[in-house]
RNA sequence: GACCCCAUCGUCUAGAGGCCUAGGACACCAGCCUUUCACGUUGGUAACACGGGUUCGAAUCCCGUUGGGGUCGCCA
């Protein structure tokens, strides 16, 4: 196990009371802790990516800090609008709030330029007119000698005067060749590499736009972010970031390299790979708040809990914790979490979340009985279903007459013998002239009914069951009786009775 | 290939040298509860990758092996 990082460390401001002025003249005090979620606009937002927004923005609420978001777009090509708006509504679906504007990366692109410029201007970074082709060349043999495949750095010390005309260069930093880059990482330790494994990295393209090295660099000072935390496939490039900041003489944030998380079969969880959108989570009828505890549980502990409220994770939350091994993603645990808070979720709230999944299916609105039926109708559904969507399945008997599957069918084969069709019609119209057609009273009225014909009780209530919901599985059937309300069982009873006469 | 990271039940994890006969959760199996299914509850199966050290004592510290992952772009 590693040693801890020591207590209180990065925590603290870089430079107290220091004031920067950021995108709409927003200020912002460096007295405070100060975290962002980057993500790049080629997709939704997946699993990996809501985890790291997740620990970022946990770790700004624990310390009262800020948690803002940056649209990395630099890569003009593969970035879409669809893509930033599917990043926005996923945080906001996990109830991810950031502070201030998002801040689009692209539209600091100059700043990035000068920053660029300055390097050069004072010496530590220079010009490089290599092709595509020299550089394929320069990797390929440095692979074959065993070397790391870098830049050998060619143009580092060379002449102005020896530039090829028509060449726009690029302009790469004159890393340094000796001594180590070191990364103190809050979730990694002390991690370190030798300079001489580093290349000199383009910080700008021939065309003059940022790479991804020099603009993370730039924002993350520019916007006075002190913890950066973000996956583990970061590591190694933070390295090459490090070198920036030393170039500019800027102190770097602190870093908190998470593991990333797998597929269910060990394999890197990728988009090419099956990896959803958290939207595609939602869509199977995950609640966010699951979701939430899910992903906070996948790499960070805190002894034996398990179920942990939002409100307890931003108490108790921190990078210590965090485990430094890669998680596999179970989605069958998610679903036991979901069906937790599924269960501890109001009924009016599972009623309304479930009522469009239901008027999709019936293809029609849901009138304001029926709407009502699957509110009270929740209570007992809602201690059955894993996720809103088998909810919304399971409640659809409120808002339409069943179709009797082949269980229920059988079911009901036992009221096709007289005696017992007797029975049960001497029980259902005692039943219908009760005085409140209500659970207990019909319950107490089966009992009764059950001990004096000596019937079992299953006997009467399975028929029931499955006359009135289609299904051999449900609520309490009395609860459904009284749900369903006196009417509406008797016009089911009948035509399910009729159903099963016909199916015979 | 080079560099970096990782390694406890099937999965997520607890574990900071003696509290470990290794704990919890999910999943699984069995019992109880019961009008069905669930919920709940009781119990059970199940792990320190391997090999060397250090130490009176190692899941825990060190080294190596093996296995997994990541990074090496004018992508982010």
């Amino acid at each position: 196990m590693r040693s801890k990082p020591p207590q209180g460390r990065g925590i603290l401001p870089r430079q107290p009371g220091r004031l920067w002025t950021l995108g709409r003249n927003r200020s912002i005090s460096m007295s405070q802790v100060i975290t962002r979620f980057a993500p790049s606009p080629t997709g939704y937002l997946h699993i990996g990516g809501a985890r790291t927004a997740l620990f970022s923005w946990l770790f700004a609420r624990r310390h009262g800090g800020q948690f803002r978001l940056r649209i990395e777009d630099t890569d003009r090509a593969r970035s879409t609008e669809d893509a930033v708006n599917k990043i926005f509504e996923g945080l906001k679906w996990l109830g991810l709030d950031w502070d201030g504007d998002a801040v689009m990366q692209f539209s600091r692109a100059a700043r990035h330029a000068e920053v660029a410029r300055q390097l050069l201007a004072e010496g530590k970074a220079y010009r490089c007119y290599c092709s595509q082709e020299e550089l394929a060349q320069m990797r390929e043999t440095a692979k074959a000698e065993g070397r790391p495949m870098g830049y050998d750095g060619r143009w580092r010390d060379r002449d102005a005067s020896e530039a090829p005309s028509g060449v726009p260069p690029v302009i790469r930093l004159k890393a340094p060749k000796d001594g180590e880059t070191l990364v103190a990482d809050l979730v990694q330790d002390e991690v370190k590499v030798a300079n001489s494994q580093l290349d000199d990295m383009v910080l700008l393209r021939a065309d003059g736009t940022p790479t991804y090295m020099l603009s993370v660099v730039v924002d993350d000072h520019d916007m006075n972010v002190t913890h950066v935390i973000r996956g583990d496939d970061h590591l190694t490039n933070t390295f090459r970031q490090m070198q920036i900041y030393n170039a500019m003489g800027w102190t770097a944030p602190s870093f908190g390299h998470i593991p990333l998380i797998h597929g269910p079969d060990g394999a890197k969880l990728s988009k090419r790979h099956g990896a959803l959108g958290v939207e595609a989570y939602r869509d199977m009828g995950f609640l966010p708040e699951a979701m939430r505890n899910y992903l906070l549980r996948l790499g960070w502990s805190h002894g034996d809990d398990e179920i942990i409220s939002t409100e307890q994770a931003v108490s108790w939350f921190n990078l210590e914790n965090v485990g430094r091994s890669p998680a596999r993603f179970d989605l069958t645990k998610l679903s036991s979490l979901n069906a937790h808070y599924l269960r501890q979720a109001s009924d009016a709230r599972l009623a309304m979340e479930v009522a469009p999944l239901i008027e999709k299916s019936l293809g029609r609105q849901l009138s304001p009985e029926e709407a009502e039926r699957l509110t009270k109708g929740m209570e007992g559904l809602k201690e059955r279903a894993k996720t809103l969507v088998e909810l919304a399945e399971s409640a659809r008997f409120y808002a339409e007459s069943p179709n009797l599957d082949a269980k229920a069918l059988k079911a009901m084969q036992p009221l096709l013998d007289n005696d017992r069709a007797l029975q049960m019609d001497a029980f259902l119209s005692k039943a219908y002239d009760l005085p409140s057609f209500d659970r207990a009273g019909i319950e107490a009225l089966a009992r009764n009914h059950s001990e004096e014909t000596g019937m079992k009780l299953g006997d009467l209530a399975q028929p029931l069951r499955a006359a009135l919901t289609g299904s051999t599985t449900s609520p309490p059937i009395f609860e459904v009786m009284e749900i369903l309300g006196a009417n509406l069982c008797q016009n089911r009873f009948v035509s399910a009775i009729k159903a099963v006469r016909e199916a015979t």
